[in-house]
DNA sequence: GTAGATGCAAAATGTTTGCTCTAAT
DNA sequence: ATTAGAGCAAACATTTTGCATCTAC
């Protein structure tokens, strides 16, 4: 995901937009928490997005952030991402796109290739199946997890 | 998933076996563990699968289950899915194979096309990322749950 | 002013862990 | 006999919820 400042305006120009569409009320704590997201490649998890926001913002609730992050969601505002089990994290990056999720730092890298937009499945295969879209995780190591040198190289 | 008889038995023969290669232990509950998953094509989660074996073995514990999933994931005997982020959901289909997701009922289906085998990646977008595998899951609605005709030929 | 949002705390859910006792090899 | 595994219950992490208060519109 593209973080320099002006990508960013332009996602919360965008984000204040939709907001006003949809009819949502656009409070302090919504803009921060959405901020932290357009502003962030890392996909952090809710508890993540508390921590940062906390400091400035004293009376924030953690319940506040869980019920804000499942509104946006809901509204198509960000997505959650099911890369591993023990938490959801969240992506403001509405563009197609997919993920490398490294094993070892719990990393989740943006990804995007124009030949996975279109995935070529045989449609006898799904069997019924009717397909809304795809997920696809790249699952490794991520450039600062995997060994600099072989070890046998040491001397 | 192939669920015959004749499949299930070939992968409980092979789960034996590979159990003695590893020194595992082929405890009872084990091997109702791993018998729930070899002829399940449904990818139960951990519950799931404990009230599966409760009543025909009492005195089992879900602290078990967890633990045994656990053991026959590190060994690969099994993989984990994450496909939903409120619990991992468990696959003893060892094949090179794909998900097909249902938003509505939660069902995960196997999914298997040759031409998803390699993915076609372009190194340069990668960024360094060392890839070890890919997930791929195709979100939508099982047969079951599309609307049966378009609601507006009802009259 | 009012509907809807927040904060707080309790609870629900899924999962892990320490310890004791049991059973597989 | 020895070592690993199972059962139980407590602990933990994440997420959800009820309710009183507050605030954006």
């Amino acid at each position: 995901m593209d973080t320099s400042p002006a990508a960013i305006e332009m996602r919360l120009a965008a984000f204040r937009q939709r907001c006003g569409a949809l009819g949502l009320a656009l409070t302090p704590q919504r803009l921060a928490i959405y901020q932290v997201l357009a502003g962030d490649a890392s996909h952090p998890g809710a508890e993540d997005i508390y921590r940062r926001i906390k400091p400035g913002m004293p009376s924030l609730s953690l319940g506040t952030v869980y019920r804000t992050l499942e509104l946006f969601e809901e509204h198509g505002l960000i997505s959650r991402l099911h890369a591993f089990s023990d938490q959801s994290r969240f992506d403001a990056n509405l563009d197609d796109h997919h993920h490398l999720v490294c094993v070892r730092c719990r990393r989740i890298i943006d990804f995007q290739d124009d030949r996975l937009r279109e995935l070529p499945v045989e449609p006898a295969s799904l069997d019924g199946f009717q397909v809304l879209g795809h997920r696809i995780h790249l699952v490794g190591l991520c450039a600062e997890c995997q060994p600099e040198h072989s070890p046998a190289a040491r001397s």
